[in-house]
DNA sequence: CCTCAGAGTAGAACGTGTTCTATATCTGTG
DNA sequence: CACAGATATAGAACACGTTCTACTCTGAGG
């Protein structure tokens, strides 16, 4: 085996409980992702540097490197692990709601105003969502099946058709972009709630009241 | 007057021929970004380094920040410029299809496939796109401005209302993060297509067939 | 023609992401 | 227990975006 097998190689569909190595090993990576997402709290993007991740991590430099290869992967690894924890949360509320597509709304606002409440935490997170390359596509996916995920639970659709998943795939891009929008003060949060709220009808009912 | 008061400073709506300064200012800023989608078309993203860019475009580093304050803002640029001629080059078109929405497929087609003949340069000039922060928002909502405008054309809708407008931005959004999905490999051409086509299809008919 | 402010140039310098090196520590196995 | 190999550490080194400095060039007003 190379000398590369590293922690963090693996990283596939299991939705929570990964099989990390040793108790230390976890609890070195949940040090990193809580110090990645503290820095990005307080300071947004620029301000989650490496040398400071690893500091306040308590772990050196080159640790961090092992558990992740850039910058990107962990800011999109705290997203997450954001999204896993909205998604628990969410499974132990009842969804409000007549319709699927207001259910889905009332996810999607909720979780909209959860980010918005931290601003920069939502434009670290989402800044390197969008900028992330080839070599970090698989854990982007696997926010995306997060994204999906949430929204499947939300309309009640266990087991969504192709054409599902592809409407799934569609509002979390509007939703993203419109993340993207509001980090960077083309939209405001009330922009970005008119326009959520007309794609979904659109997109799933194909109207508009 | 602030000693900041830079060729590229204004920077809005007039689609074409912005009044820059000298045409030996007009000139650098044309062999620069020339020397950035060279660059970019060569080696995406990772290729457009400043110092190289300089270099192509025989201008002092210097100066080459004193046109563009960043990486970013010299690609949304190129971005920018793309558009601006594939939208030109539809004006001289007559574009083929009976109803609205065929047309704006029509287009949209194109110009996905347009990019996609070019992967490392759409990768750099989107992911950027993406990218950007705060500072470069008016260059990026410029480029929204474009596509917008291309829809509504393509439509035929010469003033698009309110409603209109959301949805261009909607499309837009989509387009824009399928584009970001196919340059990290995330997404195959066909994905790409089938997902483009669906929404315009949910969006502007509220059906799918 | 002179001058001087603004624009351009060459290149050093700085900051931060990433990689590399040398050493130490831990872990599981004979 | 002793050892081998994997992991972790401290810190130097490197790459590239960005900024700064000192100098030169250009061109519009006197």
């Amino acid at each position: 085996m190379p000398p590369q097998a590293t922690p963090n190689s693996a990283g596939m569909a299991t939705t929570s409980s990964e099989e990390l190595g040793s108790a230390a090993q976890r609890e070195r990576r949940k040090r990193i992702i809580d110090a990645t997402l503290a820095l990005a709290a307080k300071g947004g993007y620029d301000a989650v540097q490496m040398r400071a991740v690893a500091d306040k991590a308590d772990v050196a430099l080159g640790t961090l490197y092992r558990y992740f290869p850039s910058k990107v992967h962990l800011l999109v690894a705290g997203l997450s692990r954001e999204f896993q924890r909205a998604s628990e949360k969410l499974d132990r509320t009842k969804i409000p709601g007549e319709t699927a597509t207001d259910r889905l709304l009332f996810v999607l606002g909720r979780n909209t105003r959860m980010m918005q409440r931290d601003p920069h935490l939502t434009e670290a997170m989402v800044r390197a969502f969008m900028f992330a390359d080839t070599t970090a596509a698989a854990e982007v996916e696997q926010v995306g099946k997060l994204m999906e995920n949430m929204f499947a639970r939300a309309m009640g659709k266990d087991e969504p058709t192709e054409r599902d998943s592809v409407i799934f795939h569609m509002i979390a891009d509007v939703w993203m972009a419109n993340l993207v929008a509001w980090v960077t003060r083309r939209a405001s949060a009330t922009d970005v709630q008119h326009r959520l709220e007309l794609s979904v009808r659109l997109l799933l009912e194909g109207r508009d009241d």
